[in-house]
DNA sequence: GTCTATATACGGATAGAC
DNA sequence: GTCTATCCGTATATAGAC
């Protein structure tokens, strides 16, 4: 607790930097010393594994996304539609600032299907909220068919995330720079409520 | 070259495998070995390096696949519409019994960009293919406004790999079982294409 | 071609000086 | 708290017998 800024917050800070664009298993201690600009040794010193350092920082993410979504979701301010907007929104934005974070987060899961799960498990703050309750409402004045809304919500995320999971691969093909991509996804934000809107109607 | 069924075979059998599930950095050629019952210095008596062996494997990998995608592009007896149909549930099908393949191919992509890439582009040979000559077609017929399909075959492909990526963590917050998240995207195999068609017609 | 034994390198972690 | 030096396990790769 010496420097203005820390060094064990500089470590999380590297950390969480070079696990999401290497991966856990190729990720050297070193690699995050060095990033940091502090010690190798001081790494041990604060977190005194790997494994720790891994587990505190990701904690940390998860945390910190699921509460802006929750935030959204629980808008008493705004109608279902205009939760879908901004939703797509923000994913987006977030996207467009950690491009790495989905592949990473996705691959690491597959290993570690508990650890990380277990700690913080907002399913039933989800069904709760306030997105859901207007759900509800939506196909009961509708007098739709009680339709299965997994579908429409994994069409969604898919469509949002999907796109930077495989932004290296459509950059290659398609010979678009960065910018460009990046261009595409903000056109995107307009896009996938409509498509998503439409998907619920015809249903 | 004594067995009937080679030890070098065995191995980029295994080895497949092993990649998959673990991706490259967490896997250990000793995982390999073991896997495919061979002792571990064949290995690198009939691949090199570990690094080699992946490469070779995973060319392989791409190079089936290619071919089978090509094969339903160029097929002159399906429509366009017929086409996505059955694009659709080949992906889908195909995923069901690789279900590691995406995410580790994905994420694995990233950290190589070039390599695999560089050596088998069939981006011309998509290009020529009789599915974009019906697609050119039918926009022209149409007369629609000449729109930009990258955000059909964009929505495409998400929808219907994100889910298998995002398999984990799906069954893990829904509590479905592996058989239903399975029956969930034999669902999807025609829903997908109505959804798609939507889009394209509402365009 | 296939094995055992081993060289070699690398990476996580710690001891101990300051 | 921060550094240098080092230990030690593990993983790739190879030498050499059979």
């Amino acid at each position: 607790m010496k420097k203005n800024k820390s060094a064990e917050e500089k470590i999380k800070e590297a950390a969480r930097l070079v696990f999401t664009q290497k991966g856990y298993a190729a990720t050297r201690t070193r690699d995050i010393a060095e990033a940091s600009g502090v010690n190798l040794a001081l790494l041990n010193y604060y977190f005194k594994s790997k494994e720790n350092l891994f587990d505190i920082v990701m904690l940390e993410n998860i945390k910190v996304f699921s509460q802006s979504v929750l935030a959204i979701l629980n808008n008493p301010g705004t109608t279902f539609f205009e939760k879908i907007e901004i939703l797509v929104g923000h994913y987006i934005d977030m996207m467009i600032e950690n491009p790495e974070m989905p592949i990473f987060f996705l691959s690491e899961l597959k290993g570690n299907p508990k650890k990380l799960f277990s700690k913080i498990d907002h399913r039933s703050k989800f069904k709760e909220s306030i997105m859901v309750q207007q759900w509800k409402e939506l196909i009961k004045t509708n007098k739709r068919s009680a339709f299965n809304p997994q579908h429409i919500i994994l069409n969604t995320i898919s469509m949002i995330i999907f796109p930077f999971i495989a932004n290296p691969m459509i950059r290659n093909r398609t010979g678009m720079s960065q910018e460009e991509f990046n261009t595409m996804m903000l056109e995107r934000k307009k896009l996938v409520p409509v498509w998503i809107i439409n998907m619920i109607q015809n249903n």
